[in-house]
DNA sequence: GTTGATAATCTCAACGTTGAGATAACACCA
DNA sequence: TGGTGTTATCTCAACGTTGAGATTATCAAC
């Protein structure tokens, strides 16, 4: 029962005896896990066509609702990335033809990014097969440890002001 | 009590209803946090004149043990990219003067990356604070939080093949 | 209305990673 | 000894992000 992290720890602890290093075997195996994770939905995505980031975007727009469209701004930090790359990727999501670009009537230093009925189509396709290939991932997880797993992220998040508001 | 995924999970509940997305509570929250905690050790390091990446390979090197050398392919697997970001990453460290390349006296297809004596120094400097700092971000979790938390993730990436031997 | 501060988006050069291909060395078998 | 398949590292072009700066618009105060 030893994941790559435990041989990380005890290989500090013999190294290292004097520090506690206890906070590697969260932080580290949030990063790792986090990796694990990416190559996987990856590979899922890619099998539908898409990149991860293309399917982040899309259903930022559709959770969003009806009329399912988004200032750049809001979008930007959604995604957790800078300015210049949520340029970049409405561009080409636009080129595809999922998303365009209205003006935003209220704030014209803004424009809306709002989902074509060709990426309304896409994302609501692959919602469903999305969310069941992640549920695959965390099979090794029981319904009472999903609910323990998800508070102790949230309380982390909170803690660190991962919040709505801000 | 909410944080920017319980947000999420609420849009998705009321967008489509149909779809039981608890995944996203756990995969969600699991890439935010390691995208917050990215950052912060970013800001920690830089305050140290290192990018997060030369700490973690210097890291490797330590705790691997005297001498404190390992091949470019353990560091590759270690660091979890490809083999030209090692390459490259070896060649800066060494302009740095804190690794050395020696030629693998058993294998001569490998090269074996050394710590330098201020390598050495440096990571033996910074592994207490860097803990720390860490513990730091970890503050909201109870001692036995920590050990919940550890042991889901640990269960996690088992399941996912994150193990020492492959 | 003008002024000045703030905000939203886009531009673009610098930078690092990816991933395929090249090179050299090892391992095994005939 | 030669041949074949595998492994380790390096090379390099393509690609995407970062982050600072430019541009344009908003807002508050006077």
């Amino acid at each position: 029962m030893a994941d790559v992290v435990d041989l990380i720890l005890s290989q500090w602890q013999r190294e290292r005896p004097d520090v506690d290093v206890w906070p590697m075997g969260i932080i580290g195996r949030v990063s790792r896990l986090s990796r694990v994770l990416d190559r996987e939905l990856r590979e899922f995505f890619a099998a539908h066509g898409l990149e991860r980031w293309e399917f982040d975007v899309l259903a930022t727009l559709r959770r969003s609702g009806s009329p399912y469209e988004l200032t750049a701004g809001t979008l930007n930090r959604a995604a957790m990335v800078t300015s210049g790359a949520i340029t970049n990727r409405i561009d080409r999501l636009a080129a595809k033809g999922l998303v365009e670009r209205l003006p935003d009537e209220e704030d014209r230093r803004s424009i809306r990014v709002r989902l074509t009925a060709q990426g309304l189509a896409k994302i609501d396709e692959l919602v469903g097969p999305h969310v069941e290939n992640e549920a695959r991932l965390l099979a090794e997880l029981g319904p009472r440890e999903r609910d323990q797993l998800a508070g102790l992220l949230r309380g982390l998040l909170e803690s660190l002001g991962d919040t709505p508001q801000g």
